[in-house]
DNA sequence: AAGTGGTCTAGACCACCCC
DNA sequence: GGGTGGTCTAGACCACTTC
């Protein structure tokens, strides 16, 4: 029989979806599973990753493996705040600024903020989770001469109001990439993922009401954890 | 040295991107590779399923890996059609009818179009491609009422300008999500993946100039020949 | 018929997490 | 220190594609 490897997806997405395991269970270990099914570690690791790749189930590196839940819906194209867009799920979401400096852009970076040359931004790198797992890293990148004295506000809140309440500017346009790829390693570190897994990623840039290019946003999604739903009346 | 696999993806990388292959190009069989670099050929396949995560190689089932083209860029707000879409970007777009019948919903169609329960539906599925290569399975389920004598027309051009130029039908609201997921069967299959390979779907719901829902639409999309780019001015 | 990737066996050591 | 997943070895047969 060479098909165990369907055999063995199949019986752990029933019992998935039975309710054997709940929404952030962790599964028995692979040493485990691959011996109440008889077959090898990687036969049995073929076929989680199969589910994972599914969204059913996800991975926190040498911790386990545990069911996912339900996808958070999101649309980059409303300038909804993080933790509004969760709380109107009824999901509860957290972030935690990882590091924040000043520093000259990265070529990757000057290119997309259209900048010249050596020139300094504000780099901004939080995390941020859904109902206590981690789900997005984010990155944004300021032009510096466009916020003067950053650094002494409190970053932990929403970028969005902060750009409002004390610099005057709000996003009047905004354009992104969504794009399947692998979590680059200091994504995978931060999210808990192995190297080279999986993520979705989302790019965007925003002007403000002046036409003026504000900054960019890199965000880097566990892909069972999202799914984009955008509307085309809703903007 | 326990770091192989990074090294062999990091080798790998560079001869691409130093153009020791060529866009579309095969690469060596997985057990001439894994000679070369003098390792199984397990590892050597987990370094190259490391690449096609990032969207630097994809594989067809059976026929081996090769390099990918860049991603195609692609609105899934705007309504033109597919073939004018590749072309604008300087690619060529090619279209194959696979299957068009008229039956009954199944719950996940009926479910989404917001039908009652057991009416029927006209299924069409495409296959499209870019530059020879098929990146893309379309599914349309049009809502048969609106659409009567639908099956006598030709159905390998664009459904927008039929729905246009045979019922008066223009889309003037649609939704859509985009979720990473893994390859049904049928998909895999008219797709050249292995089972349960990733892809990128996408869900979309349109509305005519009446307010009616006309038909949903759903795209897989090899996940490295497409990026999702989004500009808020443009609608 | 030869060659490809897909699946599979039966082990092993390593790096890291948690207790 | 015991348990976890991550990486690794050295083979094998199977299903399918290509010639």
């Amino acid at each position: 029989m060479r098909t165990q490897l369907r055999t063995i997806k199949g019986i752990i997405k029933e019992q998935i979806a039975g309710g054997l395991y709940t929404c952030q269970q962790k599964l028995p270990s692979e040493r485990e599973l691959s011996e109440l099914f008889q077959t090898t570690r990687i036969i049995l690791k073929d076929a989680l990753i199969g589910l994972e790749t599914e969204g059913l189930i996800y991975r926190e590196e040498r911790r386990g493996w545990f069911v996912s839940p339900p996808r958070l819906k999101y649309n980059p194209l409303s300038r909804s705040h993080f933790h509004r867009m969760v709380a109107e799920q009824q999901r509860q979401a957290s972030t935690r600024v990882l590091d924040i400096k000043t520093e000259l852009a990265s070529s990757d970076v000057a290119k997309v903020l259209e900048l010249k040359s050596l020139q300094s931004i504000h780099r901004i790198q939080r995390l941020r989770s859904v109902d206590n797992r981690v789900v997005l890293f984010v990155e944004n990148c300021l032009i510096t001469t466009l916020f003067p004295g950053l650094l002494q506000h409190d970053l932990s809140q929403s970028l969005t109001s902060l750009y409002k309440e004390h610099y005057g500017y709000h996003t009047v346009h905004s354009h992104f990439d969504v794009i399947p790829t692998a979590a680059p390693e200091h994504v995978a570190k931060a999210l808990n993922l192995a190297e080279g897994q999986q993520i979705l990623k989302i790019c965007r840039v925003n002007y403000n009401q002046n036409g003026l290019l504000m900054d960019c946003e890199f965000e880097y999604w566990r892909p069972d954890a999202v799914m984009i739903r955008i509307d085309s009346n809703e903007h």
